[in-house]
DNA sequence: TATAAGTACGACTAACTAAGTCCGATTTCA
DNA sequence: TGAAATCGGACTTAGTTAGTCGTACTTATA
C-alpha cells in the first residue's frame, strides 16, 4: 500500500547520481547501473523515458550518454513519477484517475469524495518534494 | 501508484455505512453488500478483520450481524487500513517497511533517507482523517 | 430440537501488475 | 567498419489483488 515501484526507486538514484555531475558531463547507462548495482535493461528504458520527458537529455553513439537537462532544485519528484508511470503520483481512487467511469460502484459509493479531498492533501506534500531536498 | 485497494475501500463503505447507524444497531454483511453492490464473500472478510481488531464488533447467530465500536470521531482511516492489510498505510519504500533487509540494492541505495521522511510526512495526513471526516 | 440466518475461516482461482529479460535496430565517434 | 552507446518493442516470470467456494460454527425461534 502507497509502495513505490523499483522503476521510481531506480529513476531516482539515477538522478540523483547525475545531479551530483559537474555542468556538462555526461553518464551512461552501464555507469549507473554497475554502480548501484541495478538491472541494466530495466534502467536503460527507465532513462528512455525520462529523456522523453525532457527531464534528461540522451547523446547516442559512442561517447554518448545522459546529462540531467534539469536544475535540481526545481524538478520535482512528482515529476519523475509521472515520466515513469505515465500518470500523476498520487492516484488513491481508480474512478477519478483515469477515466472516470471504471468502477463498478461507482454510483453507490458513498467515500469518493473524502478520498478525494485526501488524494489532494497528498499531492501536496510529494509535490513539495524536488531533487535537492534528496541529498 | 499510492492506490487504495478494494478491500479498503470497501471496508470504509461499510464503516461509513454502519457510523450512520443509531447505538446499538446491527448490520448484517448482506444487508451491506446488496446495499453498495460490493461482493459478498470479500465483504464478509473483511468485516471477519475489522471484528478481530476490534474495530467492529460481531454477533453471530440469526439476528445476528456487527456494530460499530469505536466513535467515528476518533477512529482513524489509518486504523483502518491497518486492520485489513495488516501493515502500517504507509510503506512507500520496500526496506524499512516489513523486513529491513529485503532490498538487494540496500548497501548502494542512495535515496532511502529521504524517501523516509517523505514517508513520515504522508503519514501525518492519513493520520489526520477520521472516519467522521468521511461525512 | 430442527431449521434458518448469521458469522468464521481457510483454500482455491483468475486477472492484473510489477519486475526483469531478450533481441534487434539506430546513431555516432574514431 | 567496428565498437559503444541510445532506442524500442516483445516477451517471461513472479507477485499481488480481487474474487470465489466449501465447510464449520453459533444462535434465535418455531
Ligand atoms: S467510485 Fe468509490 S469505490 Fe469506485 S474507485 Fe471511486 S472511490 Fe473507489
Ligand atoms: S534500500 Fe533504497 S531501493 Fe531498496 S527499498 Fe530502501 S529505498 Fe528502496
Amino acid at each position: 500500500m502507497f509502495q513505490l515501484s523499483k522503476k521510481i526507486e531506480y529513476a531516482l538514484i539515477a538522478i540523483k547520481h547525475m545531479a551530483y555531475g559537474r555542468r556538462g558531463q555526461l553518464f551512461t547507462t552501464k555507469e549507473i547501473s554497475d554502480k548501484y548495482q541495478l538491472p541494466y535493461d530495466l534502467l536503460a528504458k527507465l532513462m528512455q523515458k525520462l529523456s522523453k520527458h525532457r527531464i534528461i537529455e540522451s547523446y547516442q553513439g559512442v561517447n554518448g550518454g545522459y546529462i540531467l537537462s534539469r536544475n535540481p532544485v526545481e524538478l520535482k519528484v512528482s515529476e519523475i513519477i509521472y515520466a515513469i508511470e505515465g500518470k500523476p503520483s498520487v492516484t488513491i481512487v481508480q474512478c477519478e484517475s483515469e477515466t472516470p467511469e471504471n468502477c463498478s460502484i461507482h454510483t453507490t459509493c458513498t467515500i469518493k469524495n473524502p478520498l478525494v479531498k485526501l488524494q489532494s492533501n497528498i499531492n501536496k506534500v510529494i509535490d513539495e518534494l524536488t531533487v535537492m531536498e534528496m541529498f
